[in-house]
DNA sequence: TCCCAGGGGCCAA
DNA sequence: TTGGCCCATGGG
């Protein structure tokens, strides 16, 4: 079965082709001109989602094939169209952040070679806060391999076509996985973390995605209650699992891009950075920070500055 | 071998 | 409130 989104559904410019080629965290997979994942819908059902683009960055268009082709019903088609368009941001506007760029070197060259991408974002608001927790404290390209092990050791797998594909794992997978067993993915330190949160959801029936329905703050102060979410990893929750726009996360890379390319290398303080950001960037804090940290070493150059951190938006 | 990485929790002062 | 330490794991 084939799903179309048109331009009616997709506000453009819409880049594809960055979505092919970066961020592409298990269980998102890119394989010949096509995005792949599995997607766990609300009724439980699993579906293998391949998404190509028969359009271009200013006329955007894009076809979903979805397998198992069997009993799919008008809702669950729904819903796979709206998960889509929710990872991919598909019907954010981002016309105004490309404008406030016009005025900030930095980030018009960051863009330029990007022109038309959006952030992708995890589809649950469970992946995300997992997700992030893995990006602690490790150079990013090993949380790839993390997500990957976390997937294929706890996910569901569905089969198709003859090829292998696992789910993210649900909360329940996870919180009935032994600390042993998850350190086995990798996960260092991170397993009591990881189980906690999971466990903690299933424990008091927490329905994380009802937080996208809240504000910025009322979010935040949910998320901050679960265990090994600290002041990085709920603002990163917050843009690249709930899609707020009005959010910076500081990390040790973020802070070395605005020191570089904002204070002249000097080591200003957070709040000088937070200050900053608000000033300059007011709306469009995770977009700014977005732009900085992919693929800095590269477009660096163009401002004839040698970076010293190599993004990992491009994973292994 | 040693050091440190796109943090968080904990425990002294 | 703040500072220092530890926590796994992989790569330079």
């Amino acid at each position: 079965m084939e799903i179309e989104l048109l331009k009616l559904n997709i506000v453009p410019p819409y880049n594809f082709d960055f979505a092919l080629t970066h961020y592409n965290i298990y269980p998102w997979i890119s394989e010949e001109e096509r995005l792949i994942r599995v997607l766990r819908l609300q009724n439980g059902k699993k579906y293998v989602a391949e998404i190509k683009s028969l359009g271009t960055v200013d006329n955007p268009k894009l076809v979903i094939r979805i397998e198992p082709l069997k009993n799919v019903t008008p809702q669950e088609v729904k819903e796979i169209k709206e998960t889509i368009s929710w990872c991919l941001g598909l019907k954010e506007d981002y016309r105004p952040f490309y404008e406030m760029c016009e005025n900030d070197r930095v980030l018009k060259t960051a863009m330029e070679a990007r022109y038309g991408s959006k952030g992708k974002s995890y589809p649950t608001v469970f992946e995300a806060i997992i997700g992030v927790i893995c990006a602690q404290n490790i150079q990013f390209k090993r949380l790839y391999s993390m997500m990957y092990n976390l997937c294929t050791n706890f996910g569901e797998l569905l089969e198709v076509n003859g090829k292998n594909y696992f789910s993210f794992p649900p909360p329940e997978s996870i919180s009935k996985a032994s600390l042993s067993s998850l350190r086995g993915c990798k996960v260092g330190y991170r397993d009591k973390f990881i189980k906690g949160v999971a466990g903690t959801i299933v424990k008091d029936n927490i329905n994380l995605e009802n937080l996208k329905k809240l504000s910025t703050d009322e979010a935040r102060e949910a998320l901050l209650k679960l265990p090994g979410i600290g002041l990085y990893t709920v603002n990163l929750v917050l843009s690249v699992g709930l899609r707020k726009k009005d959010i910076l996360h500081l990390d040790r890379f973020v802070r070395e891009a605005m020191y570089t390319f904002y204070f002249d290398g000097e080591k200003v303080s957070d709040d000088m950075l937070i200050e900053y950001a608000n000033q300059h960037w007011h709306g469009f804090q995770s977009l700014a920070v977005d732009a900085l940290t992919t693929n800095t070493e590269i477009w660096a150059k163009k401002l004839g500055v040698d970076f010293k951190f190599k993004s990992g938006a491009k994973g292994k």
